[in-house]
DNA sequence: TTGTACGCGTTATCAT
DNA sequence: ATGATAACGCGTACAA
């Protein structure tokens, strides 16, 4: 079972290692016939090259990685297949790398920006303040996207692209006291969240002062460590804020997922939305559209800040701008679950 | 910006690589407070080792790579966490690599093969049985997770793990008849799908022909080419269908999240679930707990699976067994669109 | 316990 | 247009 290398195939062939290197890589100084020849004996044999001695010797790539932290959020699906156009359009390539919660982005960023000979990187998510300082120890251009930084707006050894959750989350609670609503329950993350979780309850926190509402903090509902923004955890949460008999009428949930896991316990229990309680989320996902009740929710505009990321990572990379922090307007959709 | 190689660590530290090759691998001949120098030294630096020419040297790793067709299926998530739990309880490591739906699963196979010293593979996903043959040109034991491959089950060059797709469909729409349906609609994937979407359809005939009900092609919903199995798909779907009239107590969507995009659009049409219409969908994800009307699904086994695909495909590693070809039971959830 | 030297498979450089 | 050969950065056999 002995593996089979570049010096087979050129022995086979009848060549030099070097020939059949140019015949796989497209150099132009070949002959077409020895070219063709050679890509026979390829596909005969299924040799293919091993990329760990490309890597290792090759100087320059094209290669752009994505780290995507959190297999589960719902939008990076759509969001890594636009990255990867905008990319392909480039002509550079792509190679995503999943990153698990227990991990450290940074640390494998490294270990990939020697791997590979990286252009540039993308963090998809998740992303924690405390290790933005150690984003200085990668050499090459960094985009952050949907990722929570809000003290680091004036780092300019990084970009990011993504809605300004503060504002946002501000836009939806204003909606919802303009609606005459003033007994708002939130679901949020834990408690001492330093991601999105943390800027939404801001956000909620600046539209009550603003309508002078007093906070309530039985109306704030936090996850325990290590929960997620389930539908599991959004009905968990609701069940327990219901049962606590606490007066509300309308909940804030800072995922669409919490939303319907929310509102199917308003539902269990018997009240109806949105006359008795009404429901708002966060994200646009296609799951608020079709629910039903439709969820009202803020839409991020996922294609939008996939293509500026990418914009950004390349002038970046080209040396043409500094890096930026832009932060796109997310859309307040109005539906059922309020109205 | 030179990179910084492991001879920089030596030299600094004033002994040879092989000894801070040592250090870092946790290698038994070595003095311990060398080691601890050598080790600060390496975190000073942020010295990271170069992970191509490791790959390159290396001749043993203990790595699984998990090769991921489809990043928007919805229970790959839980999927791959418990895979890589199970894979780190055997004291492996396990990379995952996301497949586009352009790129071919088998030629990314043979590269991660080469590239990294891998014990196994673990295909999750949107296999397609044209496939199979090149299947023989991987030389590490290879296992399949919930891809289709209806005629190879005698195949010997690979395991499968999935639920029976055919039986587990048939079981929904015999209950579907035995509660007294005959004209149920399917929504199903394109015509001419040779995955879970010919499976799945299969099932459908089979037990519309035990029950004695005439196939009635207007009700036979294809996807078109390129589309996928998303709720706006599902909505669509429905929606065509509801437009023509054609007369159908129930619909058997062939996926939860096709079946949510169904329920919308009956409910947008003023008609009822499931007093009008009853809905089926098929997989058991989250959406259908939460749904309202809740959905009556086949509740796929995600953990068993993915326990039992490690389980086997260490046991050809250690070459204790042939490949095997598992299925799990579905679980029928009848819930409130069906009754 | 430590250092030297070789080779992993490929691409780049330099001759030819 | 082609071939020989030197790196790329690391692990390891072997010598010390």
């Amino acid at each position: 079972m002995e593996t089979i290398t570049i010096k087979d195939i050129a022995r086979i062939c009848g060549v030099g290692v070097s020939t059949v290197s140019r015949a796989m890589n497209d150099h132009p100084d070949i002959n077409a016939e020895t070219k063709q020849k050679i890509m026979e004996v390829i596909r005969e044999y299924n040799y293919v090259p091993n990329n760990s001695a490309r890597n290792l010797k090759r100087t320059d790539s094209n290669t752009i990685a994505l780290l995507v932290k959190g297999v589960d959020n719902p939008f990076f699906g759509r969001m890594i297949r636009v990255i990867e156009e905008e990319i392909e359009k480039k002509q550079y390539s792509m190679v995503v790398r999943h990153v698990e919660p227990s991990e450290d982005e940074v640390s494998i960023a490294m270990e990939l920006e020697k791997e590979r000979r990286l252009k540039g990187m993308i963090f998809l998510g998740g992303f924690y303040t405390e290790s933005a300082d150690s984003l200085k120890l990668l050499k090459v251009p960094v985009v952050l996207v949907t990722s929570a930084k809000p003290q680091y707006e004036d780092d300019e050894f990084y970009s990011s692209v993504s809605v300004d959750d503060v504002k946002e989350s501000y836009r939806m609670v204003d909606y919802l006291c303009t609606q005459g609503h003033r007994d708002i329950a939130i679901l949020t993350a834990t408690k001492y969240d330093e991601s999105v979780g943390r800027l939404r309850l801001m956000g909620y926190e600046q539209a009550l002062e603003k309508h002078q509402v007093p906070l309530n903090p039985k109306l704030i509902r936090y996850m325990e460590d290590g929960e997620d923004y389930s539908m599991e955890n959004g009905y968990k949460l609701m069940r327990e804020l219901l049962d606590e008999k606490e007066s509300f009428t309308s909940v804030f949930a800072i995922s669409d997922s919490l939303a319907v896991g929310a509102c199917r316990a308003i539902h269990d229990v018997g009240l109806r939305i949105p006359e008795d309680i009404a429901v708002a989320g966060f994200d646009g996902i296609d799951i608020a559209t079709y629910y039903t009740p439709s969820l009202t929710t803020i839409k991020q505009p996922i294609e939008e800040i996939a293509k500026e990321t990418t914009r950004i990572l390349f002038q970046v990379i080209r040396k043409k701008t500094k890096h930026t922090h832009k932060y796109f307007d997310g859309e307040l959709m109005i539906r059922e679950s309020t109205q």
